[in-house]
DNA sequence: GGTGCGATGTATCGGTCCGATACATCGTGG
DNA sequence: CCACGATGTATCGGACCGATACATCGCACC
């Protein structure tokens, strides 16, 4: 998952690894709460040894008057290579189980824009068959195995079956936008507090390439 | 995490390790989808080596007769021990930032009719605090950098925003009902189909909404 | 002029947990 | 009679996290 999401963020512009991991918690801040140097360096070494990304010491290289008294220690720059686009081709338009689960499924939509149509669908529909079964088992549970249960327990499951039924109606949505091939904003229900202009969202075809 | 929930379960009643995932499962249902085997054995075997369950294989006991020909592979069967109640005392009471994660919190939260009241009130409101801030940077993210992220990346933002909102209610609710020490009954705002607390009937397809 | 402190920046280590896999037994129904 | 799904125990490699270490930079404050 982290190396799909490194590809797609390095595919929009070279960067190192402090700020790769502020894109990263930025972009994908809805699903988990941040990625820890401990996956990002680790994998990012995987990725080099793999021949998708290339490690460049970031040195002025206009300037080598002075050559190496403090040896500034220089950030270190990553840059996809052509393998790693087609790597990230082959992993974003892949589908499978891994890809919808929670953090599978939030890091393949949050690179919906650079994914066909066709797979979108698939995924959008996975996951939703994926969070329909969850909901059936947390309603068996709250009416068969309610009495043996404590309140607690009771309460927590109420709440992820919610959720539950949220994620299907969101989910619902989109795959309307999807189908009659809109943009994929959602009516907007009212609660959340957000700014919500549309901004000139990608017109019906697919596979728009922002990020100039 | 693995750990609190097993030697909870086991407070309960011994149990043999596949009872112990289906039972796992049940209880943390709304949380994680399904504790794997790969982390439940070692784990087992590392809550042995501590001493805190003792692991004893289920034989018949009365029907010695047929001593060992087709060496009946029996099921293993995991008690908890004195120091491992003591070990889940200390667990529960324990408060940090480890336990206002979304696992976490969930596993705490589904022992919190054996955790007193005042580590419940501080449980969750580590968690609310923590859901505020992840819900701060959303909204943060929603109005200034908007525009640098794409429709889909935009839209998963905004769907996590109301997930953040609808916890935070959520757990004020709790709170107000923590603090007049009450039941953990929420009023239920009606979108989901929950039974109304432990009334004996489990009326099965109540849950109405949507799906005909 | 110094000094401390938070942001930037790279990196490793131990540990937890998952997914895939293997294998054996049991009851049921075709 | 045997195939198949549920029950049941177990391991292995890999992904990811949390803690930790260390070094530089700019800026506010004294």
């Amino acid at each position: 998952m982290l190396e799909l999401a490194i590809l797609g963020l390095l595919q929009e512009a070279p960067m190192h690894g402090y700020e790769l991991r502020k894109e990263l918690t930025a972009k994908l801040g809805a699903i988990r709460a941040a990625i820890s140097y401990g996956s990002l360096y680790p994998t990012l070494r995987r990725l080099q040894a793999a021949g998708w990304i290339t490690e460049a010491d970031e040195t002025p290289a206009t300037a080598e008057e002075v050559p190496a008294l403090t040896s500034r220690r220089g950030r270190v720059v990553y840059t996809i290579t052509a393998e790693g686009k087609e790597r990230f081709a082959q992993l974003i338009a892949q589908t499978g189980p891994e890809t919808y689960g929670d953090t599978g499924f939030g890091v393949h939509f949050a690179f919906f824009s650079r994914t066909d149509q066709a797979t979108r669908l698939r995924i959008l529909e996975g996951r939703r068959r994926t969070i329909e079964e969850r909901r059936e088992g947390l309603r068996d549970m709250l009416g068969r195995a309610a009495e043996r249960l404590d309140a607690y327990t009771l309460e927590l499951q109420r709440h992820g079956l919610e959720a539950c039924e949220r994620e299907v109606r969101w989910l619902e949505e989109l795959i309307a936008n999807e189908r009659s091939g809109r943009a994929p904003t959602v009516p907007n229900d009212g609660t959340a507090g957000g700014p919500r202009e549309d901004n000139s969202p990608p017109p019906p075809g697919e596979t728009r390439t922002e990020r100039p």
